[in-house]
DNA sequence: TCTAGAAGTTACAGACCGGTAACACCCTAG
DNA sequence: CTAGGGTGTTACCGGTCTGTAACTTCTAGA
């Protein structure tokens, strides 16, 4: 009994997954709750046995990418434990991988662009969750020993958040294959500048 | 007959003018048809004779942008003939000032986002418009006698956008907010290096 | 003043949306 | 074996969406 229903994962999750990978390609509007569960092989009853709403459905779905986001500066730390510029730079080569293989952008910052009412729900999770990211990448540019840790960190920031934009906009052979330069060259000057 | 109907202007164009402001705001699958129409004081029937479909008006709103921003680009020149240097402050003038008043993106960069499939009629036109705007500020740089013009404009772009994108993320006490700071010591570096 | 074309009005088609109700089913814990 | 909770199925509600048809009204120009 334990084998064979071990493939079977829970219908919720399934519908989680599966949303945020809908989600993520085509967008919360253009994407409905029927295409969802379809796509996760069950129905809408159980989506709504499990969600209150699309809405909320969403929210879970952005928490969710935030878990991953955490699972991968968990990682950074396990590779490079202790070296803070080491893991400064597995982010900065994770976000150009992220730009190369993707094509489409982060999604806090796509549903906070596409959901435009003001009170939406959905704005005060994604807030929230990129404040947790921006002070994370804060701490780790002060901790490599950087001087002016919040302006590095916030330049990386929109760097990255305008690259994957661009790609979606200009395309790939646009500003953001330029990425990893224009990184690596602002955490160099800044070193510098801390060093002289 | 020359006053009084002068103030009335064409249905064609109170359309498009409010459509661009709806889309702006909204979104463009956040709003539809018959909201523009009402809120330009005219029906649908009247937005179908002048446009072929939603699709249809959507490009001929992101022309109207391109349009004004060419307008943008004029005026620099208008106010800084010959000084491109100062026009490259400008432009960074005016992009601080779009962030401040604005609080949202792109319309370009919105819509690429929202419009994800990637056969859309629109893509191609937002392509080509980005392309053009990329293309004129690498031309300013350079002939603002900046070494690696390129990597300059591609960097400086990619900051606006992504201060565009994060500030609707984010908020405006986010990374946003030091956009004018970070362009500035960019330009200020590269012609630094530059010189030497 | 007459006329042609532009604009307004109403109604509708067909599809999709989020969300719910009622009921049948299956599988597992006891 | 049985009871019950999780799940699947079907049908439906009210609303909104893009787009069209047929008809009336307005208005500018000759």
């Amino acid at each position: 009994m334990e084998d064979g229903t071990a493939e079977r994962i829970r219908p919720r999750d399934r519908i989680l997954e599966t949303a945020r990978d809908m989600f993520h390609k085509h967008g919360i509007k253009g994407v409905g709750v029927d295409a969802i569960t379809e796509a996760a092989g069950t129905n809408k009853m159980t989506l709504y046995r499990h969600f209150e709403s699309k809405d909320d459905l969403v929210i879970e779905c952005l928490r969710a990418t935030a878990c991953s986001a955490n699972a991968m500066w968990q990682k950074f730390e396990a590779e490079h434990p202790g070296d803070k510029l080491a893991q400064l730079h597995a982010w900065v080569r994770m976000a150009a991988d992220c730009l190369m293989v993707d094509g489409r952008g982060c999604d806090m910052a796509n549903a906070a662009i596409e959901l435009s009412e003001t009170d939406h729900p959905a704005r005060r999770v994604i807030k929230e969750l990129k404040q947790a990211q921006r002070d994370r990448l804060v701490g780790l540019c002060r901790d490599a020993g950087i001087g002016q840790a919040e302006l590095l960190a916030d330049t990386l920031s929109l760097l990255l958040e305008g690259a994957r934009v661009s790609l979606q906009s200009v395309g790939a052979e646009g500003p953001s294959a330029q990425f990893v330069r224009m990184a690596e060259g602002l955490i160099a000057s800044f070193r510098g500048a801390a060093a002289r």
